[in-house]
DNA sequence: GATGCGCTTTAAATGC
DNA sequence: GCATTTAAAGCGCATC
């Protein structure tokens, strides 16, 4: 049995297990796509029922935050806006 | 019945609607971020197996880029070279 | 003369005004990214400063917009916000 | 001195800072501005001269990639070659 | 006027 | 924890 050997064995192991990582992630990021093909499918249906989707995902942001950090965003917000007279 | 009975109605009416897609939405949102984890988790699981985990997904984005990525590139550069009189 | 020299000579002609055209934006895609990098030095240094850069951002933002749509798109948002529930 | 005094006095001197950095980006923002018409208007100014703008940003793209990143992806090829033990 | 595409910007992950 | 790098979102344009 020559080093070669060896090398090229543990080396065959652990190209099987990295192909099998790779393409447990692969079909996940299939389900990821076809999700984001859903999301653009539903906004899009709404625009066409007259819904202003920019206003949309506005909300959907709002509604994803944690409401301490958003009202903490808000009022530093609001601290600049009177700090440089934006009414 | 007043304007404001009218314009009461109609706004009542699209808020179940708005909150439906909204909703609707929202659950697509989780199950994006579930899957996202579940990358994460089998990148931790590769990367205590001892693999690289920057190189899988270089791996990973040339795999996905092979099929139909590299063959937009190279017709780019076809009408690249012939726009520049490369024959 | 053939018709392939009659082609040949137009695109050398179309080849060097190509070229010109293309060295111009090159040198404007140059200056916008040096500008891009100042903004980015700003930023950090008011960073350093202790400013918060992301709601410096929106000031930013809020500043440039145009008043009437600005104040447009805030009432379609406080309306959808009022529809579902956001306080 | 009381606290709201001190609380006013810092609140004004970044008032001013901020300010000051803030304009520093508008005007920035306003060169970046002016550059991208004088891109446009080279774009157009090609486009009656007959040229395909789309194909001319593909050729910027590639002339833009290949100083750098050309190579950058060569060697990520070499490193996905190795990791799958392709000598 | 709507829709797709590309770029810019913004949020997030990762490594130092 | 910060700073870089990478994915995602938002935006504008250019087209049909």
């Amino acid at each position: 049995m020559t080093t070669g050997e060896i090398s090229d064995t543990s080396q065959t192991v652990a190209a099987g297990e990295l192909r099998a990582f790779i393409e447990r992630i692969e079909r996940l990021h299939e389900e990821r796509k076809t999700i984001a093909e859903d999301i653009s499918e539903i906004f899009s249906e709404a625009k066409g029922r007259g819904f202003d989707t920019k206003a949309m995902k506005s909300c959907i942001k709002l509604r994803a935050m944690d409401s301490t950090q958003r009202q903490e965003e808000e009022s530093i917000l609001e601290l600049y806006k009177a700090a440089l007279g934006i009414v």
